[in-house]
DNA sequence: TGTACATCAGTGAACGCGCGTTCACTGATGTAC
DNA sequence: TGTACATCAGTGAACGCGCGTTCACTGATGTAC
């Protein structure tokens, strides 16, 4: 990809997590195999095990990837709920293959270190999202209940979206139909 | 299982797609195969090919038993929005295995009839619950886009607590649970 | 600047496994007369 | 009541395939002196 391509890759690692990423997209997360991976790649097929040891290590590695990706998405933008709903949504659809792969912890090894560290920077910057929230709002008294709420309207649109359940009428810009859709849940003044 | 069984096992076909159910409960809609399934039903491993082809037929048959079990879950509760979104976290908790295949399009025929007719009538359920909101609310202009934001946090809710992405505080109670984040979206009087 | 050595990344052949699919078959059940 | 026949449900052997895993190997890169 980058340039020379000897004997040795140069960067498999990315590679492969690309290639799982693609074959993801393309036919979900139970499709993929460490063979596969390595053909796209370009690779002999016993290479990925030299990365990722087996199939279990290499989704952790995307999860936790994924969770990382999640973290900046929600940190990269304004400090107003909505803004961050709305991110959560936008990562989801524009990277399906991550998200799909970090809610479904029977994949990976969800107790592995760098993993565990991830999720828990994303959730933090989920729920930092809520704090300012508190002064405007009749439920004041309870903001983990208010983050709680948040979360799942912003999870169930993203997974519903992306499972092509949505009904036409929502139109095709996720982005604005999830604006809508949290604007209910927290009325702006 | 229903007493006798000679060569003619009874009802193969209920026992398959139950044997379906325990597989995806345990360990997902992946690790499916119909020989498992041959085997957990104590038949040969060409039996299953009989009743449903091959394993989209058999998920296809999966997903339509969810909808109709979705949509009689909804009418067997009062018309009560708060209660229809409850019943609809606890038949996604309670019929997890129908739960996640319904909602991932990609396993099975989407198109077959059967199927297409049940998701219709889960539908039809689904946005009825929303009908009664219309004289109490501000955003009464709009009811589709309260059923969707109401859709999205059921959704969402269900789909979190199944993949054990909640935290413990959430507590062990769906219902309770559910109710709580429900009441966030359409505060009752 | 050169040599020796260690480490790392990727190879390719081999293995055993469970899978889906096919096919001629056989046992059980239902129906016509 | 009995016989013949059709239909249906399940069998079991066979096939080819892609997979994960192992292992001795080889080419490339980095480091010590």
């Amino acid at each position: 990809m980058t340039g020379t391509r000897g004997y040795h890759h140069g960067d498999l690692r990315r590679a492969l997590l690309a290639a799982a990423v693609q074959v993801i997209e393309e036919s979900g997360p139970a499709a993929l195999s460490l063979r596969d991976l390595a053909r796209r790649a370009g690779v002999s097929h016993a290479a990925p095990a030299h990365h990722f040891g087996d199939k279990a290590g290499l989704l952790t590695a995307l999860a936790t990837e994924g969770f990382h990706l999640l973290a900046e998405a929600l940190h990269g933008v304004g400090g107003e709920l909505l803004d961050r709903g709305v991110a959560y949504v936008d990562f989801a659809v524009r990277h399906r293959a991550h998200f799909e792969v970090m809610f479904r912890p029977d994949l990976y090894r969800a107790d592995a270190k760098e993993l565990v560290a991830a999720r828990q920077r994303a959730g933090a910057a989920l729920h930092s999202g809520v704090a300012g929230l508190s002064e405007r709002r009749p439920t004041a008294e309870d903001p983990q209940g208010d983050a709680l709420a948040a979360w799942s309207i912003v999870h169930g649109f993203a997974t519903l979206w992306i499972s092509g359940a949505l009904p036409p009428r929502v139109g095709d810009d996720p982005r604005k139909a999830a604006r809508e859709v949290i604007h209910r849940l927290f009325p702006q003044p």
